[in-house]
DNA sequence: TTTTTTTATAAGTATAGACATAATATCCTG
DNA sequence: CAGGATATTATGTCTATACTTATAAAAAAA
């Protein structure tokens, strides 16, 4: 690290390896190895087999951000964590969440509205779509008192999923919900889940006016 | 991972130590610790020494976020970059902006405005300070063909930072710059980098109205 | 009962050695 | 010279063994 960091090895440059390595540093090849790996999943060296190992042209930086269930989130900061269901229903796909689950056309899905409250100020309004095909306990299951996004957690494990996060002005709808101004900026995180049966739920989360993600490097 | 979703170890219960499951696995200690260690980094075991191994109570998900430098995120979307400097000088630190930097009242700082465009349109307004007292070739740097981002990430190595995510309404500063109507939702990133010397900069990154941050679990 | 000390334990780390695998480089053949 | 077979090489993975270190739990002392 200290070399990259120095310039002494450059970006782009192919640095001795791990057998090489391991003689300068009178240790074992598993320890470079090991040392190697580290820092390659930090993104600061590039490795392949018989190629060998090279400085990371450019040192994308790696930010890691935990996804917790949002109650042990407020928990975490102190406040009084309260979560209120406003509709759930059985409905029929939109095109827009048809599409984005990859479900055929008319496909039926449970839609669950409701709203994080912090200290008693609403602080997420999480609009979700569950595919009852893969989840088939969601139908049956109450979410008056956890919200999906907990009860999801704890009952369906999942493969993969992707996240987005953009800021978007608040409709009227939401505006009303969150208690805050039509057209205020919302930062919206947009998530779908997915395990080998396919795609599990699709939600999108806006979070009430100051709103901060954080995280470090 | 099997045995975690499908609930054969319950979160928070005590699996077997590494040498019962060497044994029962027919490889050695090594092998269990390689994997025991990458299903903890994923987050879904919690270890700690002579306590064991544990099923993580709360399956915290992580996401990793690339922070890629602005002009290679926009070509790597096809687009044509540009960089156009606003303004650059040498200023006296704002209190929040020295506060944030952790620096004496009074210091100077390099304050650098500029715009990210692609495909001609503006993409992202960054808003930087630059710690001279850490970064010496700051001020003699020309930001007028390339950006700080870009300048720091090749010339000044950093050990750590933080970032925030937030959304706010565009002032009238910010809507002139990225061309839109002021009150807009911007999506808003907020970055300090520091090294051994101490704070490197600090920047607020506004993106035009429709950014999207991407990443998958 | 409370505090301190000791001890046992499970993960953490390291080692030398071996084989696997992917990808490059080289040689051979038609 | 193209195309396939072969050798080489650097990382990837695994093993058996050993020692280190944090720490929970038990024992001893206050």
């Amino acid at each position: 690290m200290r070399r990259i960091n120095s310039r002494e090895w450059k970006p782009g440059e192919l640095i001795p390896n791990e057998a090489e390595l391991s003689v300068e540093f009178g240790c074992a090849r598993a320890t470079v190895n090991r040392a190697l790996r580290g820092l390659a999943e930090a993104g600061l060296l590039d490795r392949r087999r018989k190629a060998g190992t090279r400085v990371a042209l450019h040192p994308v930086r790696k930010a890691t951000l935990d996804i917790p269930i949002i109650r042990h989130e407020v928990e975490n900061r102190g406040q009084a964590y309260r979560y209120s269901l406003l509709s759930q229903r059985l409905k029929d796909a939109p095109p827009d969440i048809g599409a984005k689950m990859q479900l055929p056309a008319g496909s039926r899905l449970l839609h669950v509205e409701g709203l994080h409250l912090a200290n008693g100020n609403p602080h997420i309004f999480e609009d979700r779509w569950i595919n009852p095909q893969v989840v088939r306990e969601a139908e049956k299951a109450d979410f008056s008192h956890i919200s999906p996004n907990e009860w999801l957690v704890h009952n369906v494990p999942f493969h993969g999923g992707d996240i987005a996060f953009t800021a978007v002005d608040a409709t009227p709808h939401e505006a009303e919900i969150l208690g805050c101004r039509t057209g205020a900026a919302l930062f919206v995180i947009e998530r779908n889940t997915w395990n080998d049966q396919g795609v599990i739920t699709t939600v999108r989360l806006a979070c009430a006016p100051g709103y901060r993600l954080h995280t470090g490097i």
